[in-house]
DNA sequence: TGGGTCATGTAACCTGTTACATGATTAG
DNA sequence: CTAATCATGTAACAGGTTACATGACCCA
């Protein structure tokens, strides 16, 4: 996956792997990452498989470079990739599977974990995004129909960002209900896990 | 990650290696996947941890088992993970970073697949759910407090669905508009691959 | 003189996937 | 008779993370 992405990027400009790091960073690190440990290994790969080329070039006042070029036979990888299996596919979300066992804790405890996954935003707002993301907008400058794509990853982040927070909400909204329950039927104020050591 | 899932699923019964498995294909598979060669393998590395121990239980007209149960230590690590980084982080869409280079396509394919997107659905409906979790069902009957976290999981993937699908509707929108742009533009029905050749 | 940017990578490790291998019992 | 369920794993590979290592230039 993280070959393709690369292949992508260099797809629309020659690139070092410090620039592919750099993209990586500023604009994709909403639904992808990459460290440059993981890029360079990969630009390896994909130059044995025949999907880019490199070019060193010299520089004076900084270090020298390696460009990559994209091969015809990697711009045939890349729209084979594209057309490949477009279907929603699991995901993997650590905070759902905590969500899953978080009976082992009081619930006052759990009520603070959403509050503070509620109130921690990941996705920069409209301002920082624009600075953040100049080097796009150059691009949306002379590809307009390009910058599509790329406005339409960021309203998923804005809207599963939304979502997050109205399911936290939602969670919160239950835990207080489990916890006036807890409370009424026993008026003990016990922890769930004190009260599953008391059950065996 | 999947080491403290384990866990999780010991500590509220013994269980075998079999069992994680139908578990995590049964009821976490939404935001969680493992292979049985994965669990094994982390039960391995469980024991010699401490987390967890191993009962060799013999069977007759069925293979013989290894049930694990979940040691003082196992319990102390659980509610460690459970207490740390409880902070939202980056996740991996693979869809978002194909979308991100959908440019490469003609407007009208790239059209098809949110729609083939939009309309399948992973999550399960209401009524399979139920049997699918029969499991967790009969949990819930006894430890009541302990089903609303797992109610919280299901909802998350019923309002992620939600969203998936109203994101697949703004797209289409979006690139339909992008369509009558082009084809009003400059009346050549070209796609944005051969566009480009052209540009340079 | 100290931190940021540009620029390259290696090594070890951990995690996840795919493929393979075995074999009895039970229900349709 | 055949497919599913119960039950165990190994081996090889692919992909991702963490830590380390180097070094010049520029700006404050």
């Amino acid at each position: 996956m993280l070959k393709h992405g690369i292949l992508g990027l260099i797809s629309s400009g020659d690139k070092t792997g410090y620039e592919i790091m750099t993209v990586f960073r500023d604009s994709l690190n909403h639904f992808w990452t990459a460290q440059t440990s993981q890029i360079y290994r990969e630009l390896q790969t994909m130059e044995k498989l025949g999907w880019i080329s490199q070019t060193h070039v010299a520089q004076t006042g900084k270090p020298d470079k390696n460009v990559f070029s994209i091969t015809p036979a990697g711009h045939e990888e890349l729209l084979t990739w594209l057309r490949q299996d477009n279907l929603p596919a699991g995901y993997r979300n650590p905070f759902l599977l905590k969500t899953f066992f978080m009976g082992e804790l009081p619930v006052q405890e759990s009520i603070a974990f959403f509050q503070a996954f509620q109130n921690a935003a990941v996705f920069p707002d409209e301002g920082k995004q624009v600075s953040a993301n100049a080097e796009m907008y150059k691009q949306a400058i002379h590809h307009p129909e390009k910058a599509v794509y790329w406005k339409l990853t960021i309203e998923f982040g804005r809207m599963y960002e939304k979502m997050q927070q109205e399911w936290c909400k939602y969670c919160i909204g239950e835990l207080e209900k489990l916890q006036h329950m807890l409370d009424g039927g026993n008026h003990q104020h016990m922890p769930a896990a004190a009260k599953e050591e008391e059950a065996q």
